[in-house]
DNA sequence: TGTACATCAGTGAACGCGCGTTCACTGATGTAC
DNA sequence: TGTACATCAGTGAACGCGCGTTCACTGATGTAC
């Protein structure tokens, strides 16, 4: 380890991430769009202008905060896709993932939701980008399944995309219940709808072909 | 006509309106959480005061919109269920009627998608609270079908949201085909992809029970 | 129909405040010899 | 190892500006008689 990066290039990088932390806690009760730059620099407690020895703007930050998301969620969608097991158990472990992923990220999960379709045009196109990705990588998994002999490349696309969809909007959903301060009654009926959602997609797919 | 409602309550209601009008307009490039009422205003022409007689903050003129948007809404999504005809047939009438509606009212799709996991919790709410009627409706509806007979109160809900989600999905992928101007055969793409998803539901939902 | 008074949508001045951005700076870290 | 200079992350003062909100007001509309 004689190559540690430099104290210099170090504590730049632990500003930056102070930053990044900073802006996606201030984003559980507003967008993006009226995050401001100063509010971002108070609560990590550097001066104004600090903010732009890392960043251009807020968007500029907001793109960087997109890739921390996804990156986090790719993680989970991986996991997703590698489960092995019948159709049920997968749906069952896949829903359970989620559950998991929002747990340990809840304004990763926030942060992707409020603003894939928020104000701030670059950071729309990053996380459309972004999920395009995820689509392939679902795709490319549900090519290899046997259920999938003989489907078109666009029916394959079509469905993965469905699959991406209603990931979010199961993530989605944990988190509402999650700030909502649901019971765990209340949490399980939204893995049990989810749960269904997915098998009736499954289910779906099954009989296409017919 | 004895009773017309009266000058000043229609050049209110006038007024009113324009306000509405004015914000929906500017919240096409930013979030309700970043749109100032000095804007609106300014974009009306009245004095920054004036708003006040209407509402008491810009959230509750997004509440407002909510209304607005969804009630526009609404009138398709009943259309929507109300088509007659084969499955198949029906679904290309529903992608043609959310097209429809996209083109009709592009603010209005583009201000749902983006306050639906907004930074603004009343305008969450209220959306949330109109989509749950939503699928109340397309419960009801489901539940008249042979298809479902047998289905449990569960499964027609779960069912329900599935078809809205997608409505939503689809009209936002309309939304934005329409804004990045994407060529006539794009956009064919896009209702290709969404018929092919909701038939694919709709085979789930034949073969639920088996 | 005419008059006197009440209502109230919209005005315009004023306020204190926080914003994004500029600039020249400081002082710790890095580098060359 | 020590010295002299370069780099550059973070500072702090200053700027002009638009914000939301208050307040007393105006004058057209509405109402009572």
């Amino acid at each position: 380890m004689s190559h540690t990066l430099g104290v210099r290039q170090a504590q730049k990088q632990k500003t930056r991430q102070a930053l990044l932390d900073a802006a996606l806690e201030l984003l559980e009760h507003q967008s993006l769009s009226s995050l401001g730059l100063r509010e971002v620099t108070r609560a990590v407690g550097v001066a104004p202008t600090a903010f732009y020895r890392h960043f251009r703007s807020t968007a500029d930050l907001g793109v960087a905060l997109v890739e921390e998301a996804l990156g986090s969620l790719h993680a989970t969608v991986r996991a997703t896709v590698s489960t092995t097991g019948d159709a049920d158990e997968r749906i069952a472990r896949a829903v359970e993932l989620i559950a998991g992923h929002v747990d340990a990220h809840p304004a990763h999960v926030r942060f992707v939701a409020r603003e894939r379709h928020g104000g701030v045009r670059p950071v729309r196109e990053a996380i459309r980008s972004q999920l395009a990705r995820f689509g392939e990588e679902v795709k490319a998994e549900l090519a290899k399944d046997p259920v999938s002999a003989g489907w078109s490349e666009d029916d394959l696309s079509m469905l993965a995309g469905l699959y991406v969809d209603q990931m979010l909007i199961t993530a989605s959903s944990f988190l509402e219940a999650q700030e909502t301060g649901a019971s765990e009654e209340q949490r399980r009926r939204v893995a049990r709808v989810a749960e269904r959602q997915m098998r009736l997609i499954s289910v779906g797919r099954a009989h296409w072909a017919d």
